[in-house]
DNA sequence: CCTATATTTGGTAGTTATGTCAAATAACCA
DNA sequence: TGGTTATTTGACATAACTACCAAATATAGG
C-alpha cells in the first residue's frame, strides 16, 4: 500500500470512526432533520452534559457537523447530508446479514 | 431515545466501526475490485498474517465481506457493493473539510 | 502418514476511546 | 457586579482496540 493511499484511507477512516458510535450516529441522524442544541440531546439521551458535548465535538472535528452559538446555547447542524444515503447502505448490510442468518442467502 | 431506536443505532454503528480502520477500509475498497486471498493482503500491507486475518474477520463478522476457502487459501469478497457509493460521501466530507480549513467556506 | 503452506486463534502489552466528576468559560439577566 | 444557565475542558478510571508472537488447525502433495 503506497504512502499516499495509506493517508487517504486514514483520513476516510477518521470520518467513519466519528460516526461509528451509537450515540453519535443517532445524533447525526437527528441533525438530518434539523439543528438541535446540546441541551436537547442531553435531555433525550439521558447522558451527562460533558458526554454529549464531547460526542458532538468528535463529530465536529471530523467535519460532519457545524456548531453555531446563539445566546447561551450552541446549536449543531449536519454539514454533509449525504451521510444519510450512506446509512441506507449500512441498512442494506444489516438486512443482508439478517437474511443470511435466516438461511435465505448462501 | 427509545430502546428500539437505540438498538438500531448500535447495529448500524457496529457496521460502521468495522470499516472505521485504515487497513480494513482499504481492504474493503480493494475487494470492490474483486476477491483477494489473505496472503495477497499480507504481502501488500506488510502486516503479520494474524493481523490481516483478524481485520478480515472483523469485516466478515459485520457482514461486509464473505469468505470462501479454496484449497489452502481463503478468498474474501465484498458482499455489499454499496459500501463504495458510501465512500463518495466520506470523500465529500473530506473535501468539505479541506475547503473549510482553506477559508473557502464560512 | 508426514511435511509444508495458508490461515485462524489465544495470549498479551501498549494504545486509544468512553463516561463521569469537577472546574473553567461564556452569555444573559437582576 | 454577581448570579444563573449552557457548554466546554481537564483529569482520571475503565473498557475496547491493535499488533505481534506462538500455538493450533486445515489442506494439499509426497
Amino acid at each position: 500500500m503506497m504512502a499516499m493511499e495509506k493517508e487517504k484511507s486514514a483520513a476516510k477512516a477518521h470520518v467513519l470512526k466519528a460516526l461509528a458510535h451509537p450515540v453519535r450516529l443517532w445524533m447525526a441522524e437527528q441533525l438530518a432533520q434539523g439543528e438541535r442544541c446540546v441541551c436537547e440531546f442531553v435531555e433525550v439521551l439521558d447522558l451527562d452534559f460533558s458526554t454529549v458535548s464531547k460526542h458532538l465535538s468528535v463529530l465536529k472535528q471530523a467535519g460532519i457537523v457545524a456548531d453555531d452559538k446563539r445566546g447561551k446555547q450552541v446549536f449543531y447542524s449536519l454539514r454533509v447530508p449525504c451521510i444519510l444515503n450512506f446509512m441506507h447502505c449500512v441498512e442494506e448490510v444489516l438486512h443482508s446479514n439478517a437474511a443470511k442468518h435466516a438461511g435465505m442467502v448462501k
